[in-house]
DNA sequence: TATGAATGAGTGTTCATTCAT
DNA sequence: CATGAATGAACACTCATTCAT
């Protein structure tokens, strides 16, 4: 059955993307793609089938690596404060201990190559995250907006705080635990 | 190069190209800058040295022109709270009315041919506006952070905001003040 | 190589380069010959050292089945003018039934990848019916020519006819009979 | 009004299309073409938008010269044998004074990059010719058949003509002179 | 100065061929 | 032997920039 696709191969191929979109934005050629994952050029293409077939899997790949890290450890049965905290953390650290994807994810959020099903399909994920928390909000702020709203303020929030902890480590902790003060005051204050 | 001789030709090209990235990011061709601006592919090269260069002088026009927004009729002598209401309204009205020009600052934001310096540079307007309110923060959780970061918190959630009115024209003013007040509460919250 | 295991996956890949090359020229990929004749694409090369050793097989196989066609059923010892005609129709209906066939005959005969070794053995194949009709062409405008230039208008009238039969499958019969008699003129009036 | 598109350059294209498409086909790298017209390879795409473009423009013009060729002296009020002799001599001559402008133009003729349009367009120039005869059918084998197949027969013996004459120089006159009896015969015996 | 044709390096993608399985 | 993934040289076409007009 000669030799089968490579799910390694595969990874190599989107991780090295990552890097190199995260460095060149979207429009770096598939020719660096294709070298910084040890392949061939001609073989990325047998991996995926187009360039924007790439970005759309790459972007997919990420949003989803991040829901996986967001759920890890949730703690389903703590107090609101607690599970939001818990989501925060995942986030930011996740972040914090991946740069190139992150920026990466920032550059294909704002291109428009990748396709609104994409955009659809990477934001389903979250759902599951906006459910399990959905209840948490019934007072404050939020009350009356959709739940996509509270989570928005988390992300950009959140994106904001990893800008600033990348500018200066040795401040990380600061900025994690005063971004979260500022989102959860965002979010409940009465 | 000396003073061009028509400022109202620059500012076609820069109009123009704010457009055209809006609608197709920063590899959009010149020549279609130079299209939409009614002048001939080579005459934007006697305006900009470099497509780089229109794309930094872009930024920081853009960058100039939200300023200048915010600083118009803000209210010296006003309650901290009204400030910080005039210059979230500012930035939200511009946004909403400029829906290209917001848009291709992001994609020049995220950009790698903004050169550090045109980040400085376009920063540095704020700083006056950081300034201007700085003792505002003397309470609440901003105590104990740099003012860029209570900046930082306005403009994010702002973006995030004219996103989700974008989205739902009909629910603009709704989310105009429930930003606000996630805004508000992030920063002043005891 | 010896002798390829399959005789019958040889001639699926020639059937489908016929159709293929018909359909698409001599620059249809192999992979899609391959899959036509329903083997690997890698199949394809351990029964054709290359693309052009295929293409010049397909030729000879074509102009192989072409001659066997003309020479089944031919009135050895009937009237020239029957004799041609045998010929003639042969070769005419032969087309008509195979028009992927001398299509695909038709791109080999132009291309550049057919060598001069295959078309010299390709037209030798011809040099049999040539010989068995040297003596009918005794008299007429052929006299003095070398049988290669009746066996030439033959073959270019025949071409055409079956462009115009192609092109008007009603007028089949009537188109046939003219282009014979067209021939026939040509070839032996006084 | 900066530099004009220069008529010469695109005929050096168009001629260099001819001669690298009569030797390698219509698959001819652009590259090729543009270097052989002395032109860089970006060039030829500011004067054809597409090499499908080019090809069916070059098509139509060599189309076009045959046609001037056949005209240019046409003997109006000459008997038809005369008339036909002449177009005949025409098409030789030409054929054989532009080798690589015939073996191009078969090699477009059989391609299918030639769009269907450029095809009609490319024969409306021989509706012209034909008319210009139509009378001289009135009588011999052509009597019922359209005009086209009298057009046809002679393009075809003139094409086959022309690949003996080129294979023998030494035979020219003869194969031209050979040829037209051929052609006058399978058109106007009774 | 304004114009837009000219340039050629660079891009995504294809494809004949090889070779690990 | 059959398979199809792997390879990398081409290829058509784009585009920032230059420069003749």
């Amino acid at each position: 059955m000669a030799r089968p696709l490579s799910e390694e191969k595969r990874d190599a191929i989107l991780t090295s993307a990552a890097e190199v979109v995260a460095a060149q934005g979207v429009s770096a050629p598939t020719a660096g793609i294709a070298k910084g994952a040890g392949v061939a050029e001609g073989t990325l293409f047998t991996y995926f089938t187009t360039k924007d077939a790439l970005l759309n899997q790459l972007y997919l790949a990420l949003k989803d690596e991040l829901r996986a890290a967001l759920v890890r450890g949730y703690p389903s049965r703590g107090a609101p404060r607690d599970r939001w905290r818990h989501v925060w953390d995942s986030y930011v650290d996740w972040g914090a201990a991946n740069p190139a994807k992150r920026k990466a994810m920032r550059q294909l959020t704002v291109s428009d190559r990748i396709s609104p099903r994409s955009r659809e399909i990477g934001g389903r994920g979250f759902d599951e995250v906006a459910a399990l928390m959905e209840e948490s909000l019934a007072s404050g702020v939020m009350k009356t907006l959709p739940p996509d709203f509270g989570q928005a303020v988390m992300e950009s929030l959140a994106e904001m705080t990893l800008e600033f902890m990348a500018r200066e480590p040795g401040e990380r902790e600061r900025y994690k635990q005063a971004g979260f003060e500022a989102f959860w005051n965002a979010v409940s204050a009465p």
